[in-house]
DNA sequence: TAGAAAAATGAACAATCGTTCAATAACATT
DNA sequence: AATGTTATTGAACGATTGTTCATTTTTCTA
């Protein structure tokens, strides 16, 4: 039986993502995600304990749809470094489509967030690490086929590409109808040295 | 007679915009406001309109602030890349002192707020505007002195300085004892070309 | 120094915040 | 069909939000 539970516990949490990615922690009040996820208080609570909860849930499923979107880049190509321009191309691109927000939800609620909140503080930090792994971990692959001097150290090259995705995003969302996005992220593989 | 004025006006905005820029504009009550600029609610309306008026003169302070750092920087040297390396690093470092934090405040606020601040919103973005001339400047300075070659295109490299302030200082919010910082800033300018 | 003008106060406002919980609905098991 | 269990509801809570304004205090002028 498809659907057979009324508020499937991923979508709910999808759609809560998408709000809190677009208006923040703060700026996202329960009663609009009861608007927009159509669940009441009650259920809310009973499912996720707390807007805190909730929240820490979007953070999770943020992250791991890029981890999955990281995935499909590598299986489109079998050369690390087209995988890694696949990916940060359609990340910083992703602006003129449905996105949220421009701005990386991570670095925003980094952004956002003070010790008033640091157990969200916390897991976001720990999951922009974990996005700078993945960001090594190709990059090891480019370097193990040759694409990447071997001579490079790779955790360098991922905080550079980190650096270069945040920066790019948020620059992006003060500067949307710039016509000159293509050329700073192919400068941005240029300087990848 | 010196400090006539019970609340000297600038004194009162610029510690409005360390809390605003360490909390960002929702998380700040005009409470918090109340206590730390040590006014009461009616002298704060009287002086500012609203808290939209209060955060908007934030905005101009720091941006202020700013561009009076960067003509100190290039007051103490008669090399325009000097001046700027001098800038960014400052700048990038002034995480480890008592900056309220790391992220730009223009560059958190244009993340944090959307259209329901447009105003706000569009002044942040104004403003970062303004700050990405004020590099290409300078950088303009460095042509003209010959640092940097003349064929290059200083509107990109300007673009391309300020996606590095705003990715690096986000990066360094998530990493602030990362030991790197030094070598990532060493970097930026290495790859200035 | 008396009185007018300006500045500062803080109690109070309606609206909204995150959250709770008794009541109801939907489901599963017999 | 009856019963026990789980899921959902939405009114209501106390706390806090941004803001107002009658009152008091301070400052300036004559």
């Amino acid at each position: 039986m498809v659907n057979q539970i009324k508020h499937d516990r991923e979508v709910v949490i999808q759609k809560a993502t998408n709000l809190f990615w677009e208006k923040g922690f703060h700026a996202t009040s329960m009663r609009n995600l009861q608007d927009h996820i159509d669940m009441r208080p009650g259920s809310i609570y009973a499912a996720f304990g707390s807007k805190e909860g909730l929240f820490k849930e979007a953070l999770k499923c943020y992250t791991d749809a890029n981890i999955r979107h990281m995935q499909k880049c590598q299986e489109q190509t079998s050369s690390p470094l087209e995988a890694l321009k696949l990916f940060i191309r359609s990340i910083v691109k992703r602006q003129q489509d449905d996105a949220p927000s421009e701005v990386c939800m991570l670095v925003k609620t980094v952004s956002e967030l003070t010790e008033d909140n640091a157990e969200l503080l916390a897991e976001s930090k720990r999951l922009l690490n974990m996005m700078e792994d993945g960001l090594e971990a190709v990059i090891i692959c480019a370097q193990d086929a040759g694409e990447i001097s071997s001579s490079s150290d790779t955790r360098r090259l991922a905080q550079f590409l980190q650096i270069q995705l945040i920066g790019l995003r948020a620059y992006i969302r003060t500067n949307k109808d710039n016509p000159c996005i293509d050329q700073l992220i192919e400068d941005t593989f240029l300087r990848l040295h």
